[in-house]
DNA sequence: CTATATTAGTTCGACATCGTACTAAATTGG
DNA sequence: CCAATTTAGTACGATGTCGAACTAATATAG
């Protein structure tokens, strides 16, 4: 009576077309993400300018890498870009001798501001209203399984 | 009147939290799935095996490369891997001369089988009714979302 | 029919991502 | 306090994926 619910062939074939309708949703979204940024700049480059813009910076690699669910080797790489191109700047952190702090430059957060205009462009000019409803009114649920995978991961 | 609805800020926010939820949902399903594979095995070469196994054998390599949403590129060196470990075979298309045909070997066809068994286990000790409920529930929505955007790339 | 355009597949180079192994700094336990 | 462990970051090699350019075969147009 205490049994798991067990995942039999009927739950199995929607569990495999859900995570196979996911997986080709963030596909073609990402794709959309790249053609609307310059050459270059990938999608996950962005979501680092973004989240560091939306949350403030200052954060420690690890802590970004913990963020955009990448080890720590992938971010180390990326930031190097991201400096390189001189989008931030990493500074030694002065509480933790190990760490590093990634700072936006000015440029980095104008070439952020102009990049999510044009993000916001082109997926608004794709999305019509019967998505923003689906979007909105499903985000609960996505939620609820997000938050269970991990917490089993 | 005929305005295309606009995404303002409201929308931009659920829709940017869609889209991130959907992500990192893909990401931990696929780290899942990983997990439940032998090493050397990528989920994307267990997802051909499996579409093969569903669908029949004999595709051609630009029609597996549809249907997993890759460029033929991508496609072309994943059937490589999985020629040379023995779990399919190209035979040039009776039909067509520029087209080769994927098949399944005995070997490909057991180890999908055995594969499946440990995915299923794995994914139906972590999730429970709750889940199986939301993904089976908005399953139609999220197909109206993929069609949408695959239609508009 | 023949020239042109399209399509299937490969080759090549670039790059994001990962796992493993390493160093240095901080934390913890005895 | 000191040794052992944990944590932050990097270096390196492997691999999946992509885009551009190429070849060969088919389809189309005139």
């Amino acid at each position: 009576m205490t049994d798991t619910p067990k995942m039999d062939e009927a739950n199995a074939a929607d569990v495999f077309a859900f995570f196979t309708e996911m997986g080709i949703i963030t596909q073609l979204a990402t794709a959309l993400l790249a053609k609307s940024l310059p050459d270059g700049v990938h999608p996950s480059h962005f979501s680092i300018l973004n989240h560091l813009s939306r949350l403030g910076d200052g954060k420690t690699p690890v802590q970004i890498a913990g963020a955009m669910q990448v080890t720590k080797t992938t971010m180390s790489h990326s930031l190097k870009v991201l400096e390189d191109r001189g989008f931030i700047v990493l500074k030694p952190s002065p509480e933790d001798g190990r760490a590093k702090q990634a700072f936006l430059t000015e440029a980095g957060r104008r070439f952020r501001d102009e990049a999510i205009g044009r993000v916001f462009e082109r997926f608004g000019s794709i999305l019509e209203a019967p998505h923003y409803e689906i979007m909105g009114r499903i985000r609960g649920d996505l939620e609820v399984i997000r938050k269970h995978l991990d917490e089993n991961r």
